[in-house]
DNA sequence: CATTAGCACTCGGCATGCATGAGTGCTAAC
DNA sequence: GTTAGCACTCATGCATGCCGAGTGCTAATG
């Protein structure tokens, strides 16, 4: 456990190395106003907290660095989640003004993240906002199997073959078909499977026998996995930061950064809430310097996708976790509106 | 005037250090199988070059490299515009395959540029594509002035102001904006005034008494200029070029693509066909140790916009002169598809 | 017993000097 | 006109030495 002198340290040693990017000497800590004592006892202090691993020395004889346990503890034990914080009526403001669409409000909340925190945001979120249906279509393989295809306006196409159950006959199947078709044309993907269970459960009963079983065997199309999109804001802006002053990490982490699917699996499991990776807490290697911050944001309490803020693991936390923290409830709520208000 | 050997030395030059980033020393160049002189006479051809200033030493006793000069010769002479490429039929390949919206052809092509070449490619494309009249709005300023107002579907406003002329009356402009958003909603932007011209202008002239007068008034709103959007591909492609071993440079470069408004305009005046401006004779500075080469597009015989390889001064400009000519004439042909395939 | 002053020690950063080798320019010979 | 030979130049890399920031330890202090 850690003495209140040990907590004060340790802070003042984490804020000065996030704002500074320099060791942090006794001497410099001794002379802040909240810090009484002498830079002797200072040392001992850290010489302890080092042996705890909460702090690092760059060279034997150098002042002290956080490590990521350090951080680990800063986070987890010294930042207020939920502080208010100005930034948060910037991003309303910005958020309120003529974003029609979903990509455009997706797109500018990551600029908005990078601009004000000066580090690299990337939002995942769902493709399938702007895509519709353009036709489904059924075909016969054998007896009882059959192959189902959705094409989307976009030209994209899923598909997924199925077993036919007795209970359906090939008639049946043609005609619904042909009602789905001509019934959720243009309809989004996301949308589609809601609309049929809603809507139009009814009126497919009236016109297919067992219509409910037969939707069974094809929902798997209808509900098939979303693909995702990455949205990236302020991409060069790791390049500012001290840390990315040897080339080689430059290129190791902007190589990484085009793997797109990389990072989309690195945000896609995030768990709800707001959670915090610290260095090699990542098992990405090009990141291993780095922190990423992650929160999701959802739609009609449905988990819809990911923002999240990558930085050297010398961040602000402090300042990172409220913000992203505000930006997913009001994401949620700007999205909520525009599903309710559109189609 | 330069000799033949002169221009065969020039030409070995710049070819290897367009491979090899080094300077080239005269021992190298003798031991190439096509030339046969001793290093001495070499050093004496160079020393020639140097003078005329198509050759530049790094240091008094380096070997040498091509000066802006140099290249520009090179270009200018040395590189065959048309050369045959396998890359065309990549292109096409690529170009070919599932492009059902304006933005994915560009951006797609953008990406490919980029690939093939390793370097950072940018397309300067119209920004209206996918963007279509919502409504349209007239509203009376003064007795003889007017407001016309254009709302697109992206939520992108257009306005302008215009005097009414004495031979309209209140009522026909009325009707004709009626008449207008009647037919009009939902036509995309840029053939807004190819629509009016071409299928309305004798159902205009029924209702409305001197119709093409107002019209006149009208066009600029029209007609007005095209928001301009820009695709890249591969921006972190240049890190790889050991030009920017210098991390200041990458810092300079890249807060340098960001200013989109700048590299907008920098590629709005490209004259049509290729053209390629090197080092020094671009006027940004940030790329004065680039080269840019320019390609313009068009859609039915009208320039639609421009297509360019941001490189190092030592670019592979055979190689990516042949490209870029290549996609410009491909990119012409599926979007001339493209436009006869749409509504 | 906790705190602090003092001092020897460590290490990164920087300047300096030196050897090496790639490459040149010039001159004289072919 | 071409080439061999040689003195010269300069970037690069390595060893050396110095400075200053900062530490750990010990002994003195309250």
């Amino acid at each position: 456990m850690l003495t209140e002198r040990q907590l004060l340290i340790l802070q003042v040693i984490i804020d000065d190395f996030i704002e500074t990017a320099q060791p942090v000497g006794s001497r410099s800590i001794a002379k802040k106003a909240n810090i009484n004592y002498s830079p002797a006892t200072i040392r001992n202090e850290m010489a302890d907290l080092e042996e705890m691993g909460y702090l690092e020395k760059t060279h034997s004889s150098s002042g002290r660095i956080p490590s990521e346990r350090g951080y680990r503890y800063y986070v987890d034990h010294m930042v207020l989640h939920r502080e208010a914080a100005d930034n948060i009526q910037i991003i309303r403001n910005i958020m309120q003004d003529g974003l029609f669409e979903f990509e455009q409000i997706v797109q500018s909340s990551a600029e908005i993240l990078s601009r004000i925190t000066n580090y690299t945001s990337i939002i995942l979120g769902p493709e399938v906002f702007d895509t519709k249906l353009k036709q489904l279509q059924i075909i016969s393989l054998s007896e009882n199997t059959a192959l189902a295809i959705l094409v989307t306006n976009t030209g994209h196409v899923e598909h997924r073959s199925f077993s036919v159950p007795e209970a359906i006959n090939a008639s049946d199947l043609e005609k619904m078909v042909n009602i789905l078709n001509d019934r959720l044309h243009g309809v989004p993907i996301f949308k589609l499977h809601e609309k049929l269970n809603d809507e139009m459960l009814d009126l497919m009963n009236k016109y297919v026998t067992d219509f409910e079983t037969s939707y069974d065997y094809l929902k798997a199309v209808f509900l098939s996995e979303n693909p995702v999109k990455l949205y990236f804001g302020g991409k060069t802006n790791l390049l500012r930061q001290p840390e990315f002053n040897d080339i080689d990490k430059v290129r190791s982490f902007y190589s990484m950064i085009e793997e797109e699917d990389e990072i989309a699996s690195l945000l896609k499991g995030a768990a709800d809430g707001i959670k915090v990776t610290i260095g090699h807490e990542n098992k990405v290697d090009a990141i291993k310097e780095c922190s990423l911050i992650t929160a999701t944001y959802e739609m009609n309490e449905e988990q819809m996708g990911t923002i999240a803020l990558l930085g050297p693991t010398r961040m602000e936390y402090k300042k990172v976790i409220t913000l992203l923290d505000a930006l997913s409830t009001e994401m949620s709520d700007v999205l909520y509106e525009w599903y309710n208000n559109n189609e």
